[in-house]
DNA sequence: CCTACCGATCGGTAGG
DNA sequence: CCTACCGATCGGTAGG
């Protein structure tokens, strides 16, 4: 009984994480109350803090299940045997396709960072380095003359990251670019410029 | 004394709208409070309410005013007589020139639109519209090909601005790379994809 | 009779 | 898992 009662919470949990991703995206993490997610959520506001213990905690669990999945797909590049370009291309594919995939949460991951408590926050970042970290070892590796200047190095890195977040805000998966082919004009672009 | 009255009263106006796009930059439209606001100009609340009918009007002065800045640097290369890859690197550094010097407005700009109520967030919208279609212009001049293919073109459009839009949650003016030459890394990466 | 502005408080709703 | 509430604060407005 207890066992099948735990299975249960986490289906719950993950209910909720999913519409508090949606209103966040929506709303803004400041605009959407916690009764707005409880009704969304079919349940009482004293159901959501049964799971979560403060706003702030729903805030870090939409955020870091979405990281955890885009550090993933970096860090899986490691594998690879393939040069640094081809890399490249797979790593943006990748990252795009859970951008596209997780779009609450994508846009939730790039607007609300700085509602996070202090601690939460430092550990998203944190990830978010790791993944520039690899970014950057694959643009170095592609253009060793990079390396040495590592000023211009993050800035291609950053180019790059702009142009996949911004992305939420135009692509359409249903659109006349589909999503992998928008991932090699972005891969493309930057391994152009080096 | 009447006139004297008028000037006081756009000076305060001013003021106020400068806080704002500091407060909304910082908490959000919805985490920032019109008593916030009061305090940091060190006047009622009431008084803000003299200026503004409500906390959406302050929010709709802060995006236009900026978005106009913005929209004339896009007209003004309409006047050049450039190549059209002279006129992007051109608009580019005033663009980014903006973006620097008003970086609390560029922020809720691109984080607040869906505050706006639907009137004045239409009209910001269309001003956007028609800087990218200044940039698409450019863009297509500097690729005859790429008028072929609008899908394309648009995308290489959104490339651009998101690499430029992404900016101002990692550059500084102070760093290493001048404001000036991150644009010309920006335009150069762009028209090198062409 | 106007404008510019104040201290205090309105009806509702926030997170908890 | 709910109703009933709290201290505080929300956007907006009263009288003067």
């Amino acid at each position: 009984m207890a066992r099948t009662q735990a299975a249960d919470y986490e289906e719950k949990r993950e209910a909720i994480t999913k519409e508090a991703a949606k209103l966040f995206a929506d709303k803004g993490f400041a605009g959407a109350s916690v009764a707005d997610l409880a009704e969304a959520c079919g349940v009482s506001k004293s159901l959501i803090y049964h799971y979560y213990d403060a706003k702030e905690a729903i805030l870090y669990d939409v955020m870091r299940e979405h990281i955890d999945a885009l550090l993933a797909a970096a860090e899986q590049t490691k594998k690879s045997r393939n040069d640094p370009g081809a890399q490249l291309r797979a790593l943006t594919r990748e990252l795009l396709r859970r951008y596209v995939g997780a779009a609450d949460r994508q846009k939730v991951l790039l607007y609300e960072l700085a509602s996070l408590p202090d601690a939460a926050r430092r550990e998203i970042v944190a990830k978010q380095r790791a993944i520039i970290a690899r970014v950057e070892e694959l643009l170095g590796a592609a253009n060793p003359h990079l390396r040495k200047d590592h000023a211009k190095l993050r800035t291609r890195a950053m180019l790059y990251f702009g142009m996949l977040n911004w992305t939420h805000t135009w692509f359409k998966a249903n659109g006349p670019i589909s999503r992998d082919g928008l991932a090699d004009m972005a891969a493309e672009t930057i391994l152009a410029s080096l």
